[in-house]
DNA sequence: CTACCTTGACTGAATTTTCAGTTCGGTGCA
DNA sequence: TGCACCGAACTGAAAATTCAGTCAAGGTAG
């Protein structure tokens, strides 16, 4: 955990977030790290190698993240979980803020970079599975595809919103009012909430 | 139209869409417009002006994209209108391909680049609100802010896709069933069409 | 009409910058 | 002894950017 590799990943998922895929300077990365450049070769032996095992790197970490936190769960309020565990991924902290962006650029690489859609498909079916089975505890009478359906839109809207979010074209607040609304959308807005008709 | 300058603009948007803005090479944006690199500098300045008056050409050409169809628009059936504007977006030809490949690039490249922001906000809010005017001819009784909202929401919802799609984590079909799904969901599925189940 | 000038589009061949990747002598430590 | 590591100079190639100058159209004065 602590060793050297570990934390040259660490620096690049860093670097990544603050200056994108493309703007990975092998010397920035080493800086950024405190290590020389020739330790980075030395792990890693190109700069497409570090690429590879910082996106690795990323997914897994984003699996243990969602994977992790479950505890409180209250099993009354599953929707509260539910609508808790998404809003999570549209904060203004670093973390998420980091979390997202390297995220985001991994998606935007993996157009380009068949090698990385493997890694890129499995983190995203984790974490749609994840929504699924939070959607199924929230509306028990739904059918599973439905549920797999719409936790399938909702990872997809949240991806677009943090895109957006992160480019400049949706203020945070709004984001994250736009997907409480698609939540409603999805659940048809039963439970105590009330909301306008439909 | 058939001037060298818009020329150059196709070609970079073809180039952008095979090698993504990361890839775009000024010497193979050259040559596939069939000209000199110097000529591009002469005409944008510098990379940066490229990218830049890249976005515009494609927003502008989006936006009459949207604008030119019209003259069929049912009046009916101003919702199955809405549903093949949004799935539009959602085709596997040449043209959409391109154009989707390369928004998504250039939105994921003003993550890091301010230059780009005003751009793409100014293209993004002119599309919302195309949609937004579909989604008030098929609900006519839902508020202005509202159908403001759905329409947010189903043009992000779009871009998320799009990106799965063409980062291979999701097939065609399947994106578009989902995003059929979520028109039911935001215009609570009332109108004709049944749809296999789910 | 025509010799001269201007100007904008355009080119090819440099020049300059930027990086990835290498090399190597050297340090500390198990 | 050998592994993990430093550091800084260096190479080589790929890009970006610049520059001096060509070419054709259009104007204009004599």
């Amino acid at each position: 955990m602590s060793d050297r590799r570990t934390e040259i990943l660490k620096a690049a998922t860093r670097v990544i977030a603050r200056r994108g895929v493309r703007g990975l300077r092998v010397s920035e990365l080493a800086a950024e790290a405190g290590v020389s450049t020739s330790l980075i070769y030395y792990h890693f032996t190109d700069r497409a190698g570090i690429l590879r095992q910082t996106l690795e790197f990323i997914s897994d970490r984003a699996d243990r993240y969602t994977a992790e936190r479950s505890p409180g769960t209250y099993p009354d309020d599953a929707r509260a979980d539910l609508e808790q565990v998404l809003l999570l991924e549209l904060q203004d902290t670093p973390e998420v803020r980091e979390n997202s962006t390297a995220w985001g650029e991994l998606r935007a690489s993996a157009v380009f970079e068949p090698d990385l859609r493997e890694d890129l498909a499995r983190a995203t079916h984790t974490w749609v599975h994840e929504i699924a089975d939070l959607l199924a505890r929230a509306d028990p009478l739904g059918t599973a595809p439905a549920h797999a359906a719409a936790a399938e839109r909702l990872t997809a809207l949240i991806e677009g919103l943090s895109v957006r979010w992160l480019s400049g074209s949706l203020p945070l607040d709004h984001a994250r009012h736009l997907l409480e609304g698609a939540i409603d959308a999805e659940l048809g807005s039963r439970r105590v909430s009330d909301h306008g008709r439909s």
